[in-house]
DNA sequence: CGTTTTTGACCTGCGC
DNA sequence: GCGCAGGTCAAAAACG
């Protein structure tokens, strides 16, 4: 026990140093970037027409979507609904460093606290762990003890206090479930995450198997995924997520973390609160605890998903065939403003939510997915081999997340040299109507202030993140 | 040989 | 209490 203690502390140091190590290099990356954008904007067609300070504002604009948008990973807020919240203090440490503030540490500890893999499964560790980090002086141990939850379940703090999550109202988050439909012909979604199969069983109702994955990119991730083919249409395959990746995600993965985040948060952000709610320009009005809203567009659909039972879900549908920019635009204007009077089924609110496309959507979310990488297989499959279709709604994510691309049409560099970040040839205006709709905009600042458990204000979140971010 | 998949058994929650 | 369905476990098989 004693050397376990021992190495323990000697972890924890070598934890805080490489953390302060991340964070240097972050300040540095990031005074680059307000160079390069500030370069970049001094010899632009744009940084003509605009004065100094809109450039400022969205400058910081930019950075703070730029933290706002790493889902994936966790921060360590310990009181969502405290004074500062989560983005708040993330904000601030950006914004500090463009010279405004002091606190450098304060910021975007999420990363560093990926690190902190804990088996709890043996409680005697737990406690050990817990013990230990009283004992030391890293100012992760201040919030351990009430561990806060985006929407979509990414813990903002490094432990899994299962027991304490029982007791507090977001329980309902944790058993929140989003179920993505689309259209694969492959046995499994490539959403960038590693999956490994432990079941499968036939449910009733469906003639298709389903299928039950869990994460395996922490040993001790909780993440677990069901994939069942539509019995309607077998062409349709219905990924469902549940849980808490309590690990950083790689890059290829924060989209769908993202996209469902997003999305779970809309279903949260309503179901934890009662009647009427005004969320940055959304409208949502609860009726008991569902926050669904009317059924008047085709593309918010009440079906329920093939394991919601017992479970809040989220589905986002990425099947229809309309067109992506119009759809898109009109389901979120129509989640915007309809109020929920929907009965459900399930005793559990559901919202669905369309972000279909105009085009054969093969899901493609980049990355690894299992033992190897899938993607040429998928391209092989679907004689798509220079630029695998892909969802708008991953040009929606992935050029907000990471911010890899100069452009958001797939001519980035990075494109060029990883096929996983190659983007499909959607037309430019149906990419900057998406990213340019005050309601889109609107949606994705509830989204994400829920998540955060902040008041987020998001004027406008269309940016060519232009490589700020790494 | 390590990892992943398969698959029957087992567990759990829920409705009757 | 019983049966059903969903979900998980774990040993064996398959895979690379």
């Amino acid at each position: 026990m004693e050397e376990a203690k021992e190495e323990n502390r000697r972890l924890k140091s070598s934890l805080s140093r490489t953390r302060k190590d991340f964070e240097i290099l972050q300040t540095q990356y990031n005074q680059l970037m307000v160079k390069h954008e500030d370069w970049t904007n001094k010899f632009s067609p744009k940084g003509h027409h605009q004065d100094k300070e809109d450039e400022d504002k969205e400058n910081i604009r930019e950075r703070e979507e730029l933290v706002l948008l790493s889902l994936g990973r966790r921060s360590k807020s310990p009181v969502p609904s405290g004074s500062m919240t989560n983005q708040d203090e993330k904000g601030k440490g950006l914004m500090d460093e463009t010279g405004d503030g002091k606190n450098i540490d304060e910021h975007d500890e999420g990363l560093s606290m990926g690190f902190e893999y804990k088996d709890l499964s043996n409680p005697s560790e737990k406690l050990e762990i817990d013990h230990s980090q009283e004992k030391t002086s890293l100012e992760v141990n201040s919030s351990n003890k009430i561990p806060s939850e985006n929407s979509f379940g990414f813990k903002n703090d490094g432990d899994d206090h299962e027991d304490e999550e029982e007791l507090l109202p977001q329980n309902l988050v944790k058993k929140t479930r989003v179920s993505v439909r689309s259209r694969c012909e492959t046995p499994t979604m490539n959403d960038g995450c590693q999956w490994r199969k432990y079941g499968q069983k036939i449910a009733k109702g469906n003639p298709c198997p389903r299928a039950y994955y869990r994460c395996t990119i922490a040993p001790s991730c909780p993440v677990r995924k069901q994939v069942q083919r539509c019995s309607e249409d077998m062409s349709i395959l219905i990924s469902t997520y549940e849980g808490t990746h309590n690990h950083p995600l790689p890059a290829s993965a924060t989209p769908m973390a993202s996209a469902t985040s997003a999305a779970a948060s809309m279903l949260i952000s309503g179901a934890s609160s009662s009647g009427a709610a005004d969320l940055h320009g959304l409208n949502f009005s609860l009726s008991g605890n569902s926050i669904t809203p009317k059924p008047k567009s085709p593309f918010l659909q009440t079906s329920s998903s093939p394991s919601s039972s017992g479970h809040p879900t989220v589905t986002l549908d990425l099947t229809a065939s309309s067109s992506s920019q119009q759809t898109f635009l009109s389901m979120l204007n129509r989640f915007s403003a309809s109020p929920s009077n929907v009965p459900r089924s399930n005793s559990y609110p559901s919202t669905n939510l369309n972000f279909s496309n105009n085009t054969n959507t093969l899901m493609n979310w980049g990355g690894d997915s299992g033992s190897g990488n899938r993607n040429e297989q998928y391209r092989a499959a679907f004689g798509n081999v220079g630029t695998p279709q892909q969802s708008p709604y991953r040009y929606m994510i992935q050029t907000r997340t990471t911010g890899s691309s100069f452009d958001p049409f797939g001519r980035s560099s990075s494109s060029s040299t990883n096929p996983t970040h190659q983007m499909q040839s959607l037309p430019a205006e149906t990419i900057k109507a998406i990213t340019t709709d005050p309601s889109f905009q609107s949606a994705l600042a509830t989204a994400l202030s829920s998540i955060i458990g902040g008041d987020l204000k998001m004027d406008n979140v269309t940016k060519d993140e232009a490589g700020k971010s790494p």
